[in-house]
Formats: structure tokens, C-alpha cells, sequence
DNA sequence: AACTTCACG
DNA sequence: ACGTACGTGAAGTTC
């Protein structure tokens, strides 16, 4: 098949001008995005080997989308005249290049692409477009792939049908009815306010099309409801703007168009010559040019690993082309494939799905026997499996195991037997790898990589197995079985039941804390003299450190800093400080809670639903995203309010909070075995005062309350891995106290001082550090010759395993409470986590019953040579709760 | 995408 | 002579 690549020329002009340091030539000549624009064309030439090719140019800024909306890139700033200037010079080098380019009057590149795309296609051409504008991305079909520049222009990445659909989860076409819902600042689209990309992402997913939408208006709730009927003109006239004209009078003379790289190049060598582009004019010499790869944006590699060779590439890019090639089995080959599954006892699934999976949304499901050949099941026949899925006693060997559960669960059905997840066997073995995706799994165990839903159910038993083997090499089987894995469906489980939460009472506290800020604005204003960005630090900066003198405490890496600590420090003596402090504070709460959370609040459940992210933290801990419930503000009383909006789920229940006291300072107490701490523990006593009256040498009772403060502070610091300078910093004292503090600390506590030596020697000849329950960090830079990086990885050495223990901890209490509260099917249930500490939705007759079991399998977890203590708290919301019991 | 700031344990 | 607390996620600005 031929193909016929299209350039988005002012795109990548910009890109490539952005990207590149502001150089010119000895006649003064601004030449770095021709540089840049020519380095990546080539090299994308070098790569693709088109058979045809052209280049698109904006002609003018006035184009018929400013008769839809005169304000159209009414936002957009000046070209820089440094590019300007090249436009004319890349347009000459093209001509010297043999190399057609074309722009029209009243349109933009976009059109003239998504003109010859379609022209292309229709000639039956394989047709590849290159740019650096999003936008281009609707343009994606079987036909048409889009690569696109990535950080700056050192990056091609190539994007498909399959990869908008894993980016977006919808199909390219659609990605205008994101824009016409989202908008763009950019492009000064409208868009529908307070529609931004994820909640744009979700209706456009759930129904298609704007049309349909509207169509289907009466099934949502709240605000809205509102903003689309509000915005329902804006919304088609965004569409319009967003949507690529394809159907300009553009002449399809494809012999023009052809590339021949033997081409004579001696005019185009000349030109280089003259411009001083000697790194261009050195390229044209060496013939052929070197092939390089590209980047696929869902491959794992990075710049380290060796490239793939042609030939994978191009039966990657082949298969990935054509999604859905595989054709998807009929009912009578699942009901035989589900007596195979029944009688060997074991069966991988792979599921391709939209986020977030609560909403049971997914386009692809792989399946395999072991040892024999993946198939598709279309999602219509689902229900044809549930006696296998549901059937604890055949095994399941899975990726992402608690969004499968999720996701089969949003169709009622109760996935059971899980014995394997591969991206939780990744996380446990390396932690701190950051990502873990099937790509990468597949190249570092060195087996094939798979475009397909039934290929990757095919690999995964190969996959486990020796990941398996890894995990019991490792002694990390266990953590692997009985913890990280059932705790998969527990967070399924808990995300699926959610938090509620009174929207309304969220948007009342929303208008409140705007007339605080613009009260603050105005004062903060006032005393500037001048209107300008509260939020931007840089113009606060220049507000406060230029305009008004007050002189500077500190520097970020690119200006003043104007942190809570500087502002601090500056608003005994300035107002406007304090004002600051005042507004941020508010501005925050809105913007963060107030506003933030309530698109997040599930029109069909009135609940919130987090999404626990069991494979993110380098320790052990889990995170959770849209929205994060483990930071809902609680230290200053204007945020803690947020937490009223947090409800029990019906009249007359309540939540319940149980969380751990001290817990990672009495993990130190039984790790470092020191005696005096565990003492300490032992006795009950109140840790920060103890540490007071050991570090000061006067008794418990005369500890003041500052000085508990401050023993409050070391202990902490002991937890991360203290420093005299961070320490001294935190307290406000010298240095040299602060060292005479710490120094002080470590002869009271000598076993915590040795525990801290030891970890690090052992850490640095083992290679990690391990928690209680044997889950391992590796800290390579502990023999790293920068000191920094050094330190921080001795840091992490003494941090991890106490941190991470705790998470441990509270790990297992969670699985064993799940467990009895599903055994004996409870009313109550536990909703979410915080660290150390767990949330519970409780009816009022189980109340009691509840708090002793939750104390038992908290305080019980993992035996230690300390006491672990549970405080329990109950309330009609999250922010009125009292002590029980 | 990087940076700054700030919310939590 | 270094230059510094551990672990996260989200919003906003700027380039």
C-alpha cells in the first residue's frame, strides 16, 4: 500500500521554535526553527519512507471559523517576529527540498490535512499525519495515523485508533464532541463552564455524541443538568469550531506530491549553506540517514532501552492499525470454550476498558485456557461466562484485578478465584518502578508484545509464572497471596460503595468562601494599588518584592518564593502578607474541595467514588485520585468544615472513624527494639511529653507545652530520617540546638540511633530495605557518588521500612475486617482508608459490635513488641464526630 | 510539561 | 565542602 505522509507545517514550526534556544546565524538570521522543524522532518522521513508527501500552512488568522465565533484564537498572542521571519525561510527550503507545501486563504493547516487525509484515504493510500497540535487527532481512523512531537521535538510518538481509544476511551471522531463540551482556553473555545476534559471525557463516553447527550438530559443530576441546558448553543458552536474542515477544493495531484530521497539536493545544500545550517548540511552528505524509532505512546521503553527492531515495529504498528481484527467467538465457542475452562480448572481474562471501571464500560475480553489460544468475547455475551467467573475454585490469572472485579461487577457479576495479577506481582517487585503496564511486563520477561485482548489472556499464565518465581525467590509469595491480592477486591469493593455527599451543601460553602477571597482580593488589591494574579507567584512576586520594597525571605529555582513560610515570616510587619495568607487559604478550599469535588460526585449514586491506586507509592502505602479522599483538610478549622459534607449514607446511620495512635513511631519502638521506647509504649504514656522529659532530663509533669511541641517535631523528624538543618528549620532554632537536640535524642534512644546505622549498611550491601512483612524498596542511590542523591536515598532506607510497615499493618486489618464484615453479611461497611485510619458507613444496631471488631483486627494485625492502639470516633458526618467508648 | 503551592498521613 | 526531613495528589500559572 502507498503512503502519502502529511506535515502540519506551522505546527511543528512553532514546536520546533519553542524548543529550541533563540539562535542566528552570523548574518543575524533567526534560523533555530528551521533547524529544529527540518531535523524532525527528516528524521520522520528517514523513518516512514512516504511515498508521497506535503506540507500545510496557516495562511492568515482570520479563517471562516471567526464568522462562527469573531472571538476564535481571539486570545492567541503575536507570532514572535524572530519566527515570523522563518515561515518565509522554511517555505524556500521545502522548495529547495522538492518538497510540496501549500496553504488557502480562511484556513488553517488542520483543514488543508484533514482534506488530503480524506482525499488519500478515498485513493486507498495509507496516510500518516505529523503535527503538534492535539487537535489533529480526530483525524485518526484505520486508514490514518497521527505522530506527534513529544517533549519539545527530541520525541515522535505515534498514536492510533487503539491509542486514542486506551488515552480518551472514546473513538477519534468524538474527540470533537469532547472539545465542544471541554472547550479550549487555547483556541478561546467556550465550550459548557465547568464541563472540563474528564467530565467531557465521561458523558461523550456514556452517549456518544453531543446530540445524544441532549438527547438524554433527563438522566443526570445536579448542576449539571443546568450548565449543559445553560450551554447548549455554546456547545454545538464549540463543536463546530473544533470540528477539521475536510472538505476544501485542495487539488489531489499526488504525482506532484511524490518524494523521491535520491532527489538532487545540491540547491537544497546551497540554501543550508548560506543559512548556516551546518548540522543539515552535514545530514544531506551522509546517505541513507540512520532509521530511528518511534516512540508508541502506551510502549513502555524509554530512552535506556534498546529500540525495537524494524520488524516488531512494523507488526506492531500493522496489528494496532486494525483493532478489532480478531473477530470475537459466538455463544456456541464460549459455552465450549467454558467447558474447557471447567475442566482444567484455570483460565486468563484481559480486559480493555474505559475508566473509570466502576461504570462497567469495556470494549474488549480476552480469554485463554492455559496452554491454549487466546479469543475475543464481545461484552454482549459476558453473561455467558459468569459461571466460570464466578466460580472460586477455577483460577484466574488477570491484570488489573480490582478494576476487572469492578468492572464485572457494575454486571453484577462476583469475580472469584483470582490467583494472579500481574501488575500487583510487578509493583511488589519493584516498587518504585513508577508505572507498570503489559508492554513493558512482556519485554522484561522477554516475551512477545501483544495488540490484542485474547493475546495478552494468552501470555499472562507465562507472565505469572515467572513473576511467581521471582515473588518465592524473594519471599514475597505471601505478601503477594494473602495480602496485596485480596486486597485488590476489598478496595474494589470499598470504591464501589463510595462516601455521600450533599452536593448542595458543597456548592453553598462554595459561594461563601468566594466572598471571603474576593474580599481578601480587594484588600490585597487596595494596598498593591493595582489589579493583577493572586495565583501567579511570579506576579505576586514582582507585586510584593519590586513594586512595594518589602524585601525577599528566600528564592525558588526561577524567582521569589512567596510559600506559606515567607509570607509567614513577612505578615507581623506587612498586611498584605497576612492577606495573602487569607486568600490562599481560601482560595485553595474552593477551588481544591469546594469546587473540585463536586463533578466528582456520581449523578446515579449521590456518592463519591475514589479510585485507590494500590500500585503508585514506593513504600506500600496506597494513594487515591478523583478525587484524593486522603487529603479532605482537617488541621485548620475553616477546612475541617469541608469534612460536614461527608455523610452517612441514610438517616440514623453514621460514620464511623477508627484510626491508629502513633503507629509508625511504635513500629520504630519494635524495629529498633529500643527499650526505653517500647517502655514507653508499654505504659501507655504520651509519647511526645515522654521524649520531652528524657531529651530535657526533667520530669513529664513540668514538660510545657512548647517543649512538647518540639519533642513532637524531633519525633518526626526520627521517623524520616532527621537532619540538624531540617530540624532547625522546622523549629525555628540554631542549627547547632538543634544538632545538640538530636545528639541528646540518640543517647536516650541508643537502639534507634543503631537502627538507623544498621539499616543503611544493610540496605547498601543488600541493594533495599524490607518491611515487617517483607515487601522490599530498592535504593540503588545509596551508593551513588552524589551526596544529595545519596542522602535521600539513606533517608528513604531509615523512612521505608517504618512507613511501609505500617501500611502493612493496616493492610492486613482491612482484609480481615472485609472478610467478617462479608462472611456474616453486615450492614455496615468500610468505605475508606486514610493511612492509619479506616472509615466505616455503620447502621445504629451494629454500631457496638462493629467497634470491637474493628479494635481487635486493628490492634491485632501483626503481632508486636509494642501495643497498637485504635481511637474510635462516630458522627452524622465527617467533620461532628465523638469519641465512643 | 515544569514549576510552585498546599492539602493530607 | 557539600545542602537536606518521608510518602502522596490537585490546582493554577507559565512556557
Amino acid at each position: 500500500m502507498e503512503k502519502l505522509l502529511l506535515i502540519d507545517g506551522s505546527s511543528l514550526l512553532h514546536r520546533a521554535f519553542y524548543a529550541l534556544p533563540l539562535l542566528s546565524n552570523k548574518d543575524g538570521v533567526f534560523t533555530n526553527a528551521v533547524h529544529g522543524f527540518m531535523m524532525m522532518l527528516n528524521r520522520l522521513l528517514a523513518q516512514q519512507k512516504p511515498d508521497y508527501l506535503m506540507v500545510a500552512f496557516d495562511k492568515s488568522r482570520v479563517t471562516f471559523r471567526n464568522q462562527i465565533d469573531p472571538d476564535y484564537k481571539g486570545n492567541r498572542a503575536a507570532t514572535p517576529i524572530e519566527l515570523k521571519g522563518q515561515f518565509e525561510l522554511v517555505k524556500q527550503v521545502l522548495d529547495a527540498a522538492h518538497i510540496r507545501w501549500y496553504e488557502e486563504d480562511g484556513y488553517e493547516a488542520d483543514d488543508i490535512l484533514g482534506t488530503l487525509s480524506r482525499l488519500g484515504e478515498e485513493a486507498g493510500f495509507s496516510v500518516e499525519i505529523f503535527s503538534g497540535d492535539r487537535d489533529i487527532f480526530q483525524l485518526i481512523n484505520d486508514h490514518t495515523v497521527v505522530f506527534m512531537t513529544r517533549k519539545g521535538i527530541s520525541e515522535i510518538e505515534r498514536y492510533d485508533v487503539a491509542a486514542i481509544q486506551q488515552r480518551y476511551g472514546v473513538m477519534p471522531r468524538q474527540l470533537i464532541e469532547i472539545k465542544g463540551l471541554m472547550g479550549d482556553s487555547s483556541d478561546n473555545i467556550p465550550g459548557v463552564p465547568g464541563v472540563g476534559e474528564k467530565t467531557a471525557i465521561k458523558l461523550i463516553s456514556q452517549y456518544g455524541t453531543i446530540d445524544n447527550l441532549y438527547a438524554h438530559l433527563d438522566e443526570l443530576k445536579g448542576k449539571l443538568v443546568e450548565r449543559l441546558a445553560e450551554n447548549r448553543e455554546s456547545a454545538y458552536r464549540s463543536r463546530e469550531l473544533a470540528t477539521i474542515c475536510r472538505t476544501m477544493d485542495v487539488p489531489a495531484e499526488w504525482q506532484q506530491y511524490r518524494y523521491d530521497p535520491a532527489a538532487d539536493h545540491s540547491a537544497l545544500a546551497d540554501l543550508y549553506r548560506k543559512l548556516g545550517l551546518n548540522q543539515l548540511l552535514r545530514g544531506l552528505a551522509e546517505q541513507p540517514q540512520a532509521v530511528e524509532r518511534v516512540r508508541h505512546p502506551l510502549s513502555p521503553f524509554d530512552d535506556e532501552t534498546p529500540p525495537w527492531t524494524e520488524c516488531q515495529e512494523e507488526a506492531a504498528a500493522e496489528n494496532s492499525a486494525q483493532p478489532g481484527e480478531t473477530a470475537a467467538v459466538g455463544l456456541v465457542e464460549i459455552l465450549e470454550l467454558c467447558e474447557q475452562i471447567q475442566r482444567s480448572g484455570a483460565m486468563s481474562l484481559y480486559v480493555q476498558w474505559q475508566p473509570p471501571a466502576i461504570s462497567g464500560c469495556f470494549s474488549e475480553i480476552g480469554l485463554a485456557v492455559p496452554g491454549g489460544s487466546g479469543v475475543l468475547v464481545a461484552p454482549e455475551c459476558i453473561e455467558a461466562l459468569r459461571g466460570v467467573l464466578e466460580d472460586g475454585q477455577i483460577t484466574k490469572q488477570v491484570a488489573y484485578s480490582k478494576e476487572l472485579r469492578l468492572l464485572l461487577l457494575a454486571h453484577d457479576i462476583n469475580i472469584a478465584g483470582i490467583s494472579d495479577d500481574v501488575i500487583l506481582a510487578a509493583y511488589l517487585l519493584d516498587p518504585a518502578a513508577g508505572s507498570y503496564q503489559l508492554e513493558s511486563l512482556a519485554l522484561q520477561y522477554g516475551m512477545p508484545s501483544q495488540h490484542t485482548a485474547a493475546g495478552w489472556a494468552q501470555l499472562l499464565p507465562d507472565l505469572a509464572a515467572a513473576q511467581r518465581q521471582q515473588l518465592a525467590e524473594q519471599e514475597m509469595l505471601k505478601l503477594y497471596q494473602d495480602m496485596e491480592l485480596p486486597l485488590a477486591a476489598v478496595l474494589a469493593d470499598m470504591e464501589k460503595q463510595g462516601i455521600r455527599v450533599e452536593g448542595d451543601k458543597l456548592a453553598e460553602m462554595s459561594q461563601t468562601l468566594t466572598k471571603a477571597m474576593e474580599e481578601c482580593q480587594a484588600d490585597i488589591y487596595a494596598i498593591a494599588g493595582h489589579e493583577f494574579n493572586i495565583n501567579s507567584p511570579k506576579q505576586l512576586g514582582a507585586v510584593l518584592f519590586d513594586e512595594l520594597g518589602i524585601p525577599p525571605v528566600k528564592k525558588t529555582k526561577t524567582g521569589y518564593s512567596t510559600d506559606a513560610e515567607v509570607l509567614e515570616t513577612l505578615a507581623g510587619q506587612w498586611q498584605i502578607a497576612a492577606r495573602i495568607l487569607d486568600y490562599r487559604l481560601v482560595a485553595k478550599l474552593k477551588s481544591t474541595y469546594t469546587d473540585g469535588l463536586q463533578p466528582l460526585i456520581n449523578p446515579q449514586t449521590g456518592k463519591i467514588h475514589t479510585t485507590y491506586m494500590q500500585t503508585v507509592t514506593a513504600t506500600g502505602r496506597l494513594s487515591s485520585v478523583e478525587p484524593n479522599l486522603q487529603n479532605i483538610p482537617v488541621r485548620h478549622e475553616l477546612g475541617r468544615r469541608i469534612r460536614e459534607v461527608f455523610v452517612a449514607d441514610r438517616p440514623q446511620e453514621l460514620l464511623l472513624s477508627a484510626d491508629y495512635n502513633q503507629i509508625e513511631l511504635r513500629v520504630l519502638a519494635h524495629i529498633s527494639g529500643d527499650e526505653r521506647l517500647i517502655e514507653a509504649f508499654r505504659h501507655g504514656e504520651d509519647i511526645h511529653r515522654r521524649t520531652a522529659s528524657e531529651v530535657l532530663g526533667i520530669a513529664p509533669e513540668d514538660v510545657t507545652p512548647f517543649q512538647r511541641r518540639q519533642a513532637k517535631a524531633v519525633n518526626f523528624g526520627i521517623v524520616y530520617g532527621i537532619s540538624d538543618y531540617g530540624l532547625s528549620r522546622d523549629l525555628g532554632i540554631s542549627r547547632a540546638e538543634a544538632a545538640d537536640y538530636i545528639s541528646r535524642y540518640f543517647q536516650r534512644y541508643p537502639k534507634v540511633a543503631e537502627y538507623q546505622r544498621q539499616t543503611i549498611l544493610t540496605a547498601r550491601s543488600n541493594g533495599y530495605v524490607s518491611t515487617l512483612c517483607g515487601r522490599r524498596r530498592y535504593l540503588p542511590d545509596l551508593l551513588n557518588r552524589n551526596y544529595n542523591l545519596r542522602s535521600l536515598a539513606e533517608r528513604m532506607a531509615i523512612n521505608t521500612p517504618i512507613q511501609g510497615s505500617a501500611a502493612d499493618i493496616i493492610k492486613i486489618a482491612m482484609i480481615g475486617i472485609a472478610n467478617e464484615l462479608k462472611l456474616n453479611s453486615w450492614q455496615s461497611k468500610m468505605i475508606l482508608q486514610v493511612h492509619d485510619e479506616l472509615i466505616f458507613n455503620v447502621v445504629p444496631k451494629e454500631q457496638q459490635d462493629l467497634i470491637a471488631l474493628v479494635k481487635d483486627k486493628m490492634e491485632h494485625a501483626l503481632p508486636l513488641s509494642v501495643p497498637l492502639t485504635v481511637d474510635v470516633k462516630a458522627g452524622g458526618n465527617w467533620y461532628d464526630m465523638e469519641k465512643v467508648k
